[in-house]
DNA sequence: CGACATTTGTAGTTTAAGCAACGCTCAAAG
DNA sequence: CTTTGAGCGTTGCTTAAACTACAAATGTCG
């Protein structure tokens, strides 16, 4: 049966997480030797000790796990990164940074021919990056209208920035790149966030560049720990 | 139903690779976390993603786990060091590298007490290198009732001289202490076993210190691919 | 000592994953 | 052109793993 259809919501076996976290793990690892065209789902089971039909019983086609992977990979980031949900200049800095290494990742590691890759990822993440910045703006403020508004011009921005940066040849380093950024991206919040300074967060643990960006989803499935 | 006594040979199932392999990569964690006795069955099954449970379906403890997982763990390094079965000059010194490495490992990262640990990883070390060499040597040459002698003291030879070396404080670099222990051991073989001078083989991947050994092991499921 | 919490094993039932096998499409090789 | 092979997507049946729940053992503290 369609075990997807019926849960949807509640992800309540832990076969189910762990399965889709494999299927995501060996997506990753196939994306960085070869191109996505070329990966077959029979690949992508076998590489996650997973038969065949298994994978079908999740998604529909390799693309339905595309998404859902980027998805995952993209959220588990962002937690991982931001040590809070609320706003701060550095939670702003920091998820610049975070989607500079995104991006470049994808155009460095990943294999081309990239067909429907690419505007793939690029409406996952802007997707999420609305989410984020939508719960940085509060509801009170100015007509509520807008609000939306701004935080969908944030993430078109914040995005095609980034990847502008991740395809420019001489790629300045990412932390200058990030101070040139993050003032134009905040000018457009602005009207809605109060702008406290940065609360002197300690480093994030995940540190530099963009070190275990999919290997680190292999970790995924211990999220209900 | 019991699995276990099932199967016993064919590991048909993935999902029982899979799980014991789990369960393995688990308790090599939490084994440099805290000491075996502090370990929990249900701390082992979380950790892994599993039922507790399915913990007892494969095996009756944690002292079962982890008698598994200590073979594994050698025999996974003895595949990967040793390029081929045979023997060589070459693939003693990795072999006695790779000892002293595996004792070396647990001296310093599995926290104490040790209780019934040691005693339990000194067996299964012991009879893995009992295989190895006993592989090693012809059944044709001299009496074949003296070859068994000759694997058995070697093994031991070989595990005593690594433990010796683990726990001595002035521990002289590894490589200077196999330099030194090779002779000895191959003493124990002379008699059977042709002295070709090494086969000039190339660097096993694996490389220097005990780097991945645990954590090599959440890979270990990935055998059957 | 007794009360309380944690861990340990062991049922019975439900569900997800494995497997073999099928028909389909499509592209490369004969 | 036909044949072969590879990948895709689906089906019915089997089996391993999840869940609930319980009884016993083992701590652990006042």
């Amino acid at each position: 049966m369609l075990v997807k259809e019926i849960q949807e919501q509640k992800h309540e076996d832990p076969r189910i997480t762990r399965t889709r976290g494999m299927l995501t793990a060996a997506l990753s690892e196939l994306m960085r030797e070869k191109s996505f065209n070329a990966i077959t789902v029979r690949e992508i089971a076998e590489r996650a000790t997973l038969n065949r039909v298994t994978f079908y019983a999740h998604f529909q086609d390799k693309f339905a796990l595309l998404e859902y992977a980027a998805r995952q990979m993209i959220r588990q980031q962002i937690e991982a990164q931001l040590p809070n949900g609320a706003y701060s200049d550095e939670n702003l800095r920091r998820l610049v940074l975070l989607v500079c290494n995104f991006v470049s990742d994808i155009d460095q590691y990943c294999p081309p021919p990239h067909g429907q890759l690419e505007p793939l990822m690029e409406k996952k993440i802007k997707t999420e990056l609305y989410d984020v910045m939508l719960h940085w703006l509060p509801t009170s403020k100015k007509t509520s209208a807008s609000r939306e508004q701004a935080a969908m011009m944030s993430a078109w921005a914040l995005y095609g920035a980034a990847k502008q940066w991740s395809q420019d040849k001489a790629q300045k380093p990412a932390e200058d790149f990030v101070r040139q950024v993050v003032p134009l991206i905040k000018a457009n919040l602005q009207p809605f966030v109060e702008t406290n300074g940065g609360q002197t967060a300690k480093r994030a643990h995940g540190g530099g560049s963009s070190s275990g960006r999919f290997v680190s989803l292999l970790r995924l499935q211990h999220v209900y720990r």
